[in-house]
DNA sequence: AGGTCAACTTGATCCTGATCAAGGAAGCGC
DNA sequence: GCGCTTCCTTGATCAGGATCAAGTTGACCT
């Protein structure tokens, strides 16, 4: 996700989110974060925020996975984004939650009081030009979701998540993605599905259906082992090159 | 769109682009802007950028609609975002483009070489804020897209793109939305289809649908008239209140 | 007027994924 | 062990939207 080196000790307990806001920053703007932070624990399916609470802090992901949706009414709920460890909750400026914030694992989530943070946004300009950038990754990986549910068949939808988790699983321990791999599912089935907008029951089928013609192996319910990574990405139906990188 | 109030006059020929970067802007600011930029015109069906040229410059919408979107190597399309007047093309820090930008209809737009815009960015902190606040607000229409696409019906999602489109509309004419308005729609069926994931056929029905109805009335194929607007948002499965903001 | 073309409408049929329903597997407390 | 719960799988059926296939409309040209 983020390719900037820096050296975890430096920041103390909270490195990730320091190398997500901080990078290249000044060891004095370390200390003004330092002073302003707190952390929060949540359990699996516990709920962070819900949609219109006042947001009193920014905060970001240090282990564990946490997922943004919105709900209608009459219950359909669909996913429209998932925070792994070194993305960012919330926003500079704005008072109240937009979506739903909700711990799919256990979580833990480094927070920062709103005020002090935008405080030190305004004099700290490199914070919020790494904060633009971060938010302009997350506005290209939504518009590459948007393909994804408009346009992708289930098959192709449980085949790009697949992919992107195992990508992403790669990159937080700092491996290449290779043939071979395998990974945990953080997901239920009902999550995937609330994710790609399909149903349980279809989640579950297309990965019975992937695991049948050879290109996952199941490992009991939640651990999936990939044994050709391109023929998994051959199944979402991007290109090769390009791929989603969420 | 923007709520900021600036004299149009004191911006020259560009005023939606400086009143969407520049708000509050010293006027000093406004004359290095001046010096930068540039304008464009393209008609309809043109593209403006294919995804993964080389970008040169940073621009705004100044009249007329582009689209941003997404093709798989079998053709089929996703749209992922409609650019109306005064919403930003481009960005600064980024090299390519990301999707493919193309008129929907006749389109001008003024443009800001990149590497004095991304200098003007540093050297005026205000305007990476603004950039920043502009971006957050697309990531949230973007992902309320996303439950647009994942979980509404046919029918749900043509009365979604209406009533956005009514409001937009409504907007630019600085004006409220209110009961037996009508708009002019700026897309084909096949637009409309590309930006819903749906086909055009199913658009053209589900138009059909909602014409008999009542809930809209058709002058000719491209002009709505929504007689009651409640009516139409109650159809698009939105609670009354939240709304999509596009 | 007639011809042409693009945009749109409407009908018939098919198929993917939703829905309804039942049952299996793993974890946990007693 | 047993019951209980949560998560998952699989089957049968249904329906919403896609697909294939004609037509229609209207704008523009000569």
């Amino acid at each position: 996700m983020n390719e900037i080196a820096f050296d975890s000790r430096e920041c103390g307990s909270c490195p990730i989110r320091h190398r997500a806001v901080c990078a290249r920053c000044e060891s004095d703007e370390l200390e003004r974060l330092e002073e302003i932070k707190f952390y929060r624990t949540y359990e699996a399916g516990q709920p962070v925020l819900w949609a219109g609470d006042q947001m009193e802090f920014v905060a970001s992901v240090v282990q564990g996975i946490a997922s943004l949706s919105q709900t209608m009414e009459d219950g359909r709920t669909q996913m429209v984004g998932l925070l792994l460890p070194s993305d960012f909750i919330g926003r500079p400026g704005r008072d109240f939650a937009p979506f739903d914030v909700v711990a799919v694992s256990d979580l833990t989530i480094c927070c920062f009081r709103k005020k002090p943070f935008e405080a030190l946004m305004t004099s700290t300009p490199r914070i919020g030009a790494r904060l633009l950038e971060m938010t302009l990754d997350e506005l290209d990986s939504a518009r590459e979701w948007m393909l994804v549910l408009g346009r992708k068949t289930a098959r192709e939808k449980i085949a790009s998540l697949l992919s992107i988790l195992a990508r992403r699983d790669a990159s937080l321990r700092k491996q290449a993605p290779r043939d071979g791999m395998s990974f945990e599912l953080p997901l239920t089935r009902e999550a995937m599905a609330d994710y790609l907008g399909l149903t349980l029951e279809t989640v579950s089928r297309q990965i019975s259906a992937l695991k049948k013609s050879g290109v996952i192996v199941l490992e009991g319910k939640r651990k999936v082992l990939v044994p050709d990574l391109e023929a998994l990405i051959d199944e979402t139906g991007d290109d090769m090159d390009g791929g989603l990188i969420v």
